[in-house]
DNA sequence: AAGGTTGTTGGTAT
DNA sequence: TATACCAACAACCT
């Protein structure tokens, strides 16, 4: 489940792989709900523009391309981006005719049209098709280590495997004859061009909370935020994308469990040194997970095709029936809170 | 093999 | 109007 520090590590990845590469084709794959723009925009904004940034808001991943429109990428809970270099076996290729000027800027007065969903969006025509076939061949005949490849994201087998597999839902390819693959095994994951300028505007990015991770963000700001949900629990408020940005299921657990605080508790009833503690450990669970890669130690995957351990620094998040680092002979429970399935040690944590 | 899983939206209730 | 809560979404996993 790509919570913050998973997005900052996709982030941190494809921003070091694909600034400044040209997009040669983007393809989406049977699901218009992951790639709802049309043919047309896809063919005016993506084909042919160029990456200038990779940036993120919350757990957004926002593609910035040359075209003066981003790419709005959100995993949700199943989705992962994996970037395969070119072959260097077929490097050689020609580079197809997908030369395109962009010199006059979009009409940022027309949004693109997301109710029209192509089925398939496909390059412009005349630019090279993906070729699946000779890419999946190559997998499997030429050693994967060949290729510079990165993944993250949900941490499945998609990372390491042969692309496009089942889960793929679009396959963008650049001038060099690299890939982007946005792959989702279930499909709540999308992504969407929108003009530049508009992003602020979009409704999650008008109400989202502020980021946990900024030097501005103090415990008192967290303190003060956590006041507008006072009579819920403290875990559904840190959930609230609202109250901060970026904290999923999994590191809620951990904050909450790093600074002993029962996931039921009602906010009201929390003391501010409690909230001073949890505001120190959801910092400080997130930054460590980033350093480790965002809950798998390895996105950067090898030829030995080492899959990612993960969460394997978890604390309470899915270590029920496994002894709290702090109490050797304490299990930790599960249960449920704020419709979630919760983790917490029955010493450290109590509830009034 | 049926139920659990989860981020966000959107509906209903208070 | 604001807040609280939960079903719905999808498809794999246990």
């Amino acid at each position: 489940m790509p919570e913050l520090p998973e997005v900052e590590t996709v982030r941190r990845g494809l921003k070091e792989l694909i600034v400044g590469k040209e997009i040669r084709s983007a393809e989406a794959l049977e699901s218009p709900k992951s790639f709802p723009n049309s043919h047309e925009d896809v063919a005016a904004f993506l084909v042919g523009a160029s990456i200038t940034d990779v940036r993120r808001r919350a757990k957004v991943l926002l593609i910035e391309l040359s075209s003066e429109y981003t790419l709005v990428v959100h995993l949700k809970m199943t989705g992962q981006l994996v970037f395969v270099g070119a072959s260097p076996l077929l490097s050689s290729q020609p580079q197809a005719a997908a030369r395109k000027s962009l010199d006059a800027g979009p009409a940022v007065e027309s949004a693109p049209s997301f109710e029209k969903s192509s089925r398939e969006i496909s390059s412009k025509a005349g630019a090279a098709p993906l070729d699946v076939t000779r890419l999946a061949v190559d997998d499997s005949t030429s050693p994967s280590f060949e290729r510079e490849r990165f993944g993250a994201g949900h941490p499945n087998d998609s990372l390491i495997g042969e692309l496009p597999d089942k889960s793929t839902r679009v396959i963008i390819e650049f001038n060099d004859g690299s890939h982007l693959f946005f792959n989702d095994q279930r499909k709540f994951g999308w992504m969407k061009l929108y003009p530049s300028i508009e992003v602020p505007n979009i409704d999650f990015m008008k109400k989202v909370g502020p980021e946990p991770l900024e030097d501005d963000f103090t415990a008192e700001v967290l303190y003060e935020r956590l006041q507008r949900r006072k009579n819920t629990t403290i875990k559904a408020a840190i959930l609230d994308q609202t109250v901060l940005a970026g904290v999923g299921n999994i590191y809620a657990d951990e904050g909450l469990w790093g600074a002993r605080v029962h996931p039921a508790m009602r906010v009201k009833d929390v003391a501010k040194e409690q909230v001073i503690e949890l505001w120190r450990e959801l910092r400080e669970v997130m930054l460590l997970a980033i350093e480790k890669g965002g809950s798998t130690d390895k996105n950067y995957v090898d030829a030995e095709g080492k899959r990612g351990s993960y969460m394997d620094f978890a604390r309470a998040f899915r270590r029920d029936g496994q002894p709290c680092p702090r109490h050797p002979d304490v299990l930790i429970e599960k249960s449920k809170v704020a419709g979630r399935g919760t983790h917490t040690c029955p010493v450290c944590q109590m509830l009034y």
